[in-house]
DNA sequence: CATTGTGAACGGGTTCACAGCA
DNA sequence: TGCTGTGAACCCGTTCACAATG
């Protein structure tokens, strides 16, 4: 399968029918239907069974998926059988929360380091980690050979960081600061800014 | 201007573009162009053109914007030209660190009142805030008119406590937990899962 | 003359509808 | 019979291209 003819937004819904079988797995459900699973995530049955269908038939006629299979196959699409490690930049209260956040783990998810250039900040307990100074960052990165940071340094500091991070080899970005980053296009960079969420919203919000 | 005419996707992009102004603005800069801020976001001039044009004429032809004038119609577009206030529930990491988040204030938004459920957290201080009881929630939302929320907490309780936020008045819901939520159709939702966004991006990791 | 605003063309993602199969 | 997998039709968002204009 040639990743880069699948379109990305259907590669951006694979988590979220993730998310759901895993939701439906605890719950004891052993198999599922697109009809089930779009219900649940406001998505067409036609558009998850076209999306399946770019990386092959998992479901059975007149029966529909297997759960635990269903999941297998995702998991090993998204590459997340195996856990990748992240390192963490900036350990000011959102990175030290997202240090201490139990639920990487069994979604594929670790991480393994935090930095940070406030001297008082630098060689402090966070969790199970200690915080480490920026000015190690890139030495610390090669040799573990980490591949994603997640980033929650303050807005002004965010594109230097992320470009060091990149010469560092990491490959894929998740930006908490508020500024579209400018990197070379092999650099996946995904965004978190809840205002951006709040001011979509806020325009539906008559008065 | 009727709202409901409006691709919700052009809507979502509004934010980005004030995102982005406001930057060239605390760089200093007074007008800019549909070429130079689709460059600054990876967006097309066209796009941007097109976008605007949905909502009226801002620029002049062979000027560009204004930044201050597009910036001043974008906030009115998205209803925050006003502070909106938000509830925030769940005071655990995730939630202390966002009721101490400094970015809110210059973008529309505060956090008024900050809830949880355990009671060895109830009446301890976070920030400038105290933490209520959950039992008061409905009351407290009510009385005060808050009309957006943010949730963080687990996912096996945020379904329950989003439906209580609908019944207390809420129309927007920011939500941090990792279920899809199913709430009558007028309800803003919007979700939050880094997980999410992290399984995407390593799709396109090689090995 | 640079840049906007916009109708028209285009392209790609979604939905439809049904054949195929357990 | 029930539900998947999929080609075709459809629809909607993006890009194109240019007239309009300060």
């Amino acid at each position: 399968m040639r990743p880069e003819l699948i379109p990305d937004i259907v590669v951006g819904r694979l988590p979220r029918y993730l998310q759901t079988l895993h939701k439906m797995a605890r719950e004891g459900e052993q198999t599922t239907s697109s009809q089930e699973l779009g219900a649940e995530l406001g998505i067409s049955a036609a558009q998850i069974r076209k999306d399946l269908s770019f990386f092959g038939g998992f479901g059975k006629q007149g029966t529909g998926y297997s759960i635990a299979y269903l999941v297998e196959q995702l998991q090993e699409i998204l590459k997340i059988n195996q856990v990748w490690d992240i390192a963490l930049v900036g350990a000011g209260n959102l990175g030290k929360a997202i240090a201490q956040y139990q639920g990487f783990a069994n979604r594929g998810f670790r991480v393994v380091m935090i930095f940070d250039n406030d001297p008082a900040v630098v060689g402090t307990q966070v969790g199970k980690f200690t915080v480490q100074n920026s000015t190690e960052m890139v030495e610390a990165i090669r040799k573990v050979g980490v591949k994603i940071a997640m980033l929650t340094v303050p807005a002004s500091a965010a594109q230097k960081v992320a470009e060091t991070l990149v010469e560092a080899g990491i490959r894929a970005i998740l930006n908490y600061s508020p500024v579209a980053l400018n990197l070379p296009v092999q650099i996946q960079v995904e965004y978190i800014d809840p205002i951006l969420q709040l001011q979509h919203m806020t325009y539906y919000l008559g008065a």
